[in-house]
DNA sequence: CATTAATAATGAGGCATACTCATTGACTAT
DNA sequence: ATAGTCAATGAGTATGCCTCATTATTAATG
């Protein structure tokens, strides 16, 4: 069967991938060497390069695959039709959770967006995931519970950037996971108009879209 | 004379330390060979040995020092009497500047604090670094120039974080300073009781009507 | 089923490079 | 001058990524 055998191939690449994730995790991308990770996925070490150019490429997968992960459960937490607010809660706290649970893979991120040479890449899969920000941010302005003066791509800034720091600070401070984090940020939102309350207005779109135009003009003329 | 001697020393130190942060700035520190410091540094390869146990102390050398170099601006912007919000715009400001002309030192500290197996350390000059915002958030509660209420580390992590973040940002947008970014974030730190006066607006407005339009074009889309 | 072709897997060896250490050199003290 | 100490050297070693000639496995064909 054909099928078979695409199987067999694909279930090895997933192996190597497993095998990889877990010894870099544990030991770092420098203290795993390619012979354990064959080792651990069964395979002799040459194998591994049919399915990976190298080892840079390999942790590329890795890190790239933790990030696609991670976006199907920010995609969750944000899919519903709660309040703002209540979106935002559960998304920074999801988020928060993750980076606090995987530190390790976040360290290994940044490693994987050094390649030999050139300036760092930004990977298509992190890309991917800060687009999940991004598009609250901007549904969010869209429906009028968070002010158009600031373009959307600051305020994920705000809100990404401080908690990917806040991870780092609690990790490095042994306090694994602190609500009160996220009590705060949300509460910051506050200067983006955002109200706790549920502040639903359906009419209001239009009235929105003439606040934007109102604010586009302006922004024009100066410029 | 005695003193000659040890003046060659610490030339020599400051030769290989110099030559390295040169060619992990520029080529990363996979790209750089230590045959290709000492030959810049104009010593033996094995001379550099002698001075940095092997190439990882080095790397935390280049780092640590990167990073004393950015204290000493960062206390200059914080040292005066100035209101807080002056003073934390100015920093601030520094602080954007710094990360993003020097992106590549950013990319190689992460790289520097992980080692071989132990979990992420702080190298201590980053502790450091991140003290001075500590400091200037503590001498605003204390002054009542913000409120008492949320934890300095707290608003630190705001700060600091999103800083870091749109450093980011920018560099991998090749769009190199944009003081709105400052602005904005300024004006959250109301959100923190904080007052201010100024508030100009020069630059940025491109990206800010580009940003407008495109919500612009998304409101009118839906409704 | 036999034969051939194509594809996948292997692991010993090549090669680059971080690091060592026996040797050499330079400087100091007596 | 001589011995003694410390710094510097660079050829050699060890390690670990990666290659590639060889072998095994699967698919195609009559």
């Amino acid at each position: 069967m054909g099928d078979t055998q695409r199987q067999r191939l694909e279930a090895r690449e997933e192996a190597i991938l497993a095998a990889a994730a877990s010894l870099f995790s544990e030991s770092g991308v420098d203290g795993t060497r390619m012979a354990e990770i064959a080792r651990k996925a069964d395979v002799a070490e040459g194998t591994v390069y049919l399915y990976y150019k190298n080892k840079h490429e390999l942790l590329e997968a890795v890190v790239d695959r933790f990030w696609r992960e991670l976006t199907k459960g920010a995609k969750a937490a944000v899919t519903s039709n709660a309040p703002l607010s209540q979106q935002l809660t559960e998304l920074a706290s999801y988020h928060l959770h993750s980076l606090i649970d995987d530190f390790k893979m976040v360290e290994i991120t940044s490693r994987a967006r050094q390649r030999h040479g050139e300036p760092g890449r930004q990977l298509p899969q992190i890309r991917e995931y800060v687009r999940v920000f991004d598009l609250i941010m901007q549904r969010g302005i869209a429906s009028g519970e968070l002010e158009a003066s600031t373009p959307a791509w600051q305020m994920r800034d705000v809100f990404y950037g401080t908690l990917e720091h806040s991870a780092r600070t609690l990790v490095l401070r042994e306090q694994p996971f602190d609500s009160s984090v996220i009590d705060n940020l949300l509460s910051l939102f506050d200067g983006y108009r955002l109200k706790h309350a549920p502040a639903k207005q359906d009419s209001g779109s239009k009235q929105a879209a003439l606040e934007l135009l109102q604010q586009l003009e302006s922004e024009i003329s100066r410029w």
